[in-house]
DNA sequence: GGCTCGTTTCGGTCCCGGCCGAAGTGTTCC
DNA sequence: GGAACACTTCGGCCGGGACCGAAACGAGCC
């Protein structure tokens, strides 16, 4: 009924950095989440199965690990309208980095990362823009998809969702507020889509364990080839 | 930077009742919303300058009273995009398609709904801009109604509170700056007259329990003869 | 069987914050 | 001026929950 045992969840700084942690779409130890957090491992094992229970992470038991994620595109929206908001008002930019390892790993993630399954960064701001500048999205009434979009990614044989949108939960394509940028990137299914062939075709590749990407030799040229997109 | 004190201002059940009376767009004042969640005045109190400190509600003071209303739609769909999905994963809610759900009240949002207590979105911005060219109201130097305008009231019975802006303090007429239309609409006393009378005569009703209007045949009509409104 | 390691459960501490009532401030009405 | 009213500030009470360390559990490895 109401949603404060919800926002109670997101309400605890740990628990908080955990959801942060995991917009990277993909699944962590509950350990790893415990170092990154600064908390005991049997704090953080608290923390989680309260969040599991709250439906905001599935977990994966694989041996003596403890594998949890994301429920969903809906939880990490959710999420990424919250800490948009927070940003909004509170107008922190990001934190001044404390050491040398952050920053570098602040200017990664500035330049080309994941938000949950989508591109962001510079990266995703640029192919976004690309795609509106090529008349392949439109941004008339609303994010959509044009013809000549629709016919663009059949011929990159970048495959989309059946029936997206209607009634079936996700959109096939969302403005996300990118909170680094202060710009909107393309989200949704055709946001999950490319990012997943991005990564498939090796065109961009993941630094370390966070959620900072590479754009490698061959995607630059993809991007510049296909898009225009010079980085 | 993080979500977490956004997140806990939510997280309390008093300040989520609060919330959630205010997402019919209009203003309570604190008693109102302290008799409404069941707590002492004192309580309630201190709540919304939490509340308000965190840029989710904005008051206006007016004589002893303290109104407060949610600080714009960006709140509105934060705090609506959290109840729904508490009630999607707690079971409470009907498994409605979110997001054509979503799509159809936010195109009902944009065309017409309420504003604290008048008249926003299109329908609010055409009956504004309807008032100005008949010369019912005059924009130079600030909004205020003509003669006419007083004489046009009159013949349709639309009765304006007895002290208006004499001290007392609400203006007669007041800019209200639309966020999604990026206009101002006529707010004030004479915006809530007008709105009120609307709802009085069933020109418009409200759907659901939101803050989204219908416009109605009768009310159709009636902007079109009355003010050559044509939506 | 022992050992390590990731995780969980439990007991205990501590502090934050929600709540109220009483008293204080400012406004309106008579 | 005085009374009623809406709201605010303050002090004090109390419960929930975040945290840790110690110990238990269970999987994998030798």
């Amino acid at each position: 009924m109401s949603f404060a045992p919800l926002a109670a969840l997101l309400a605890d700084p740990t628990r908080a950095a955990f959801c942060t942690a995991l917009l990277d779409g993909r699944a962590w130890t509950a350990g790893e989440l415990a170092r990154q957090a600064g908390v005991a491992p049997s704090t953080a094992s608290e923390h989680l199965s309260r969040l599991i229970a709250g439906g905001l992470l599935v977990e994966e038991r694989q041996g003596r690990h403890r594998y949890v994620r994301l429920a969903g595109p809906t939880v990490a929206t959710l999420i990424e309208d919250l800490a948009g908001f927070a940003a909004s008002t509170e107008g922190g930019g990001p934190p001044a980095p404390r050491s040398l390892r952050e920053a570098t790993r602040q200017s990664a993630e500035a330049r080309a990362r994941t938000c949950y399954d989508h591109l962001a960064g510079r990266l995703g701001v640029a192919v976004t823009d690309a795609l509106l500048d090529h008349g392949l999205l439109t941004d008339d009434a609303g994010l959509a998809v044009t013809e000549r979009g629709r016919a663009w990614l059949a011929a990159q044989a970048i495959e989309l969702p059946e029936r997206p949108g209607r009634r079936s939960g996700r959109p096939l394509v969302r403005s996300c507020l990118d909170w680094t940028e202060r710009r909107s990137h393309l989200g949704g299914a055709l946001g999950a889509a490319l990012c997943r062939t991005a990564l498939d075709r090796a065109w961009v590749e993941r630094i370390g364990s966070g959620r900072a990407l590479r754009v490698t030799a061959d995607g630059d040229r993809a991007l510049r080839e296909l898009l225009g997109v010079r980085l």
